[in-house]
DNA sequence: GTCGCCCCTTCCGCTCAATGGAAGGTAAGT
DNA sequence: ACTTACCTTCCATTGAGCGGAAGGGGCGAC
C-alpha cells in the first residue's frame, strides 16, 4: 500500500539474504514484487551507487559500499583485538569453543569465536545474534544490563530446547547468582549436548562477556571458571591500558 | 545532478562511516546535502524498513536489517570455521599474527585474523581489504587469479612503503616464483617492520590464502613455510571432507 | 522569566521524477 | 527455426516526492 521509491529500492536489497547471495534481475524483481522495468531502473541506481555489484555472470550481489558503512564495527572493535591473544590462551587451557560477545539491544552479538578441531555443535558464529536468556554469555550480559533491557528480555523468554529457562522468576534468581558468584552457566539451554560457562569482561561496567562451550560441565567447572576469569582479567587490563 | 529519490536515500546511508557511527537527523541532512524536511521523510522510511535504527538519544545508526543481507557471509563462511582450529595450531607453532584471506575482486579480504600478545603492527582486520600486490596473502591470491584480475591489479600498483613492489615486471616475476615454490613473501611492502609469508589453501583451485606476519623473515623462513603448509593442507582436507 | 538557538516534526500545493506496458535485442535450449 | 527466458530501452501519463514555511519542545544565556 506504500509504493514509495525508497521502500521499493530497499525491498530489492531485502531480496538478498543468507541463502540468496546472488540474484538475477528477474529474480530480484520477482522477490521484491516489482515489474521488471521498474526493478531494472532501481537496480541500476543501486548499482551505480555501489549498493549492488554485478558478477561477470550478470547476477547481482550486495555491493562493497554497504560494507563500508561501518557494519563490521563491532567485529573490528578494539575489544576484539585486545581479547584475541587471551582467547587463544583460553582455548589452549580448556580446548573448548571460546566465545567473546557483547550485548546489542536485547540480543547477544558474537564478536569472536574460536573453535577447536573437535567441538560441540555450536550455533553461534561471528556476527550472529542469539537471545540473551539461553546462552552463557547472554546471561552474563543480561545480569549486568540496565533494568529496561532486562524487562524487555524477560518479555520474550522463548523456549529453544526442553532445558531453556523460560520462567521469569527462575531466570531472575539465576541472574542474581551470576552477580553474586561472578559467572553464569547453561546446560543444554540453547542446543542439546552443549553446556557453557561465561564470565563478565570489564571493571565497574561490563563491556563484554567471555564464555566457553563444553559437552559437560559437572566435571571441572571450577577449573574452567578460573581459566575464564584469568582471561577476562587479562582482557580487562589490556582494554584499560589502551584506554 | 541526479536528485533521484533512490540516490538521495543511499546518500543518507553513505553519510555513515567508520568515524560517524551515529548521527542526528540534522547531521544526516547536512552530510547528505539535503533539506531537513526531505531528509526527515527519507530517514523515516529508512527507519521504518530497518535500514536505520534510532538510539534513545534520538540519533540514528545503521540498522540491523542491513546486517541480515548476508554481508557477513565471507566472514561466516565454512572456510572460516574449517580453518579456525588450524589457525590456532599455526599460531601455536609460530607465535606470529596469523591471517586467513580470500580474494574479492582486486583486493584481499581478510576473513580471519589471530594475533598474539606481542605482535608486529598490522593494519589488517577481519573484514578489511588491502591491495593484492603488497601483502603475502595477496600475492598468493594474485598468483592463482584469473588473467583478467591480474591485468586489472597490475594496472594499479600503488606504492605504500618504499619497499612496495610497483614494477609490473618485477611483480610478474615474483608471482611466477610463487606458483613454482608454493609460497609468497613480502618484506615491509605494506607496513614497515612487518614481513610476511603466505601459502595457498585448496587443491586444484585456490580458495583462500593463509599467511603469517613476522618482524623478520631471514631467520627461519623454511620452518615457517613448513608450518604454513601443514596448516593449509589441514584446512584443505577439512574443506574437502565437508564438501 | 523570556529570549534565542537548535533540533525535530508536520503540513500542503506544485511539479517533475518515477512508473510500467510495450517493443526490441540477446542468448540458450529443443 | 521455434520457444522460452532474460535483459534493456522508450516514452506518455500521473501521483509520489518535494521543500519552504510554520509549529513544538528542550536547553542554556542573560
Amino acid at each position: 500500500m506504500a509504493p514509495s521509491v525508497t521502500s521499493r529500492a530497499l525491498d530489492l536489497l531485502g531480496a538478498f539474504g543468507p541463502e540468496h547471495r546472488s540474484l538475477t534481475l528477474s529474480e530480484l524483481a520477482r522477490r521484491a514484487g516489482l515489474p521488471l522495468a521498474t526493478a531494472h531502473r532501481l537496480v541500476g541506481e543501486l548499482h551505480k551507487w555501489g549498493a549492488l555489484a554485478r558478477l561477470e555472470s550478470g547476477e547481482y550481489v550486495i555491493g562493497r559500499r554497504l560494507w563500508d558503512l561501518g557494519l563490521l564495527a563491532p567485529v573490528q572493535s578494539g575489544l576484539r583485538q585486545a581479547a584475541s591473544p587471551f582467547l587463544h590462551d583460553l582455548y589452549g587451557a580448556t580446548l573448548a569453543t571460546v566465545h567473546l560477545a557483547v550485548r546489542d539491544g536485547c540480543e547477544v552479538l558474537y564478536v569472536d569465536r574460536l573453535a577447536g578441531h573437535v567441538s560441540v555443535p555450536v550455533v553461534s558464529e561471528v556476527g550472529s545474534r542469539l537471545p540473551l536468556h539461553a546462552t552463557g554469555v547472554g546471561k552474563v550480559l543480561l545480569a549486568y544490563a540496565p533494568e529496561a533491557v532486562r524487562a524487555e528480555a524477560f518479555g520474550r523468554l522463548r523456549r529453544i530446547t526442553p532445558y531453556t529457562v523460560t520462567q521469569p522468576a527462575r531466570l531472575a534468581e539465576q541472574l542474581r547468582r551470576v552477580r553474586a558468584e561472578g559467572y553464569a552457566t547453561t546446560g543444554e539451554e540453547m542446543s542439546l549436548g552443549a553446556c557453557s560457562v561465561a564470565v563478565p569482561v570489564g571493571g565497574d561496567t561490563v563491556v563484554a562477556a567471555l564464555g566457553i562451550v563444553v559437552p559437560d560441565l559437572r566435571r571441572d567447572k571450577a577449573r574452567l571458571v578460573a581459566a575464564l576469569q584469568v582471561a577476562a582479567r587479562g582482557i580487562g587490563r589490556t582494554l584499560a591500558s589502551a584506554e
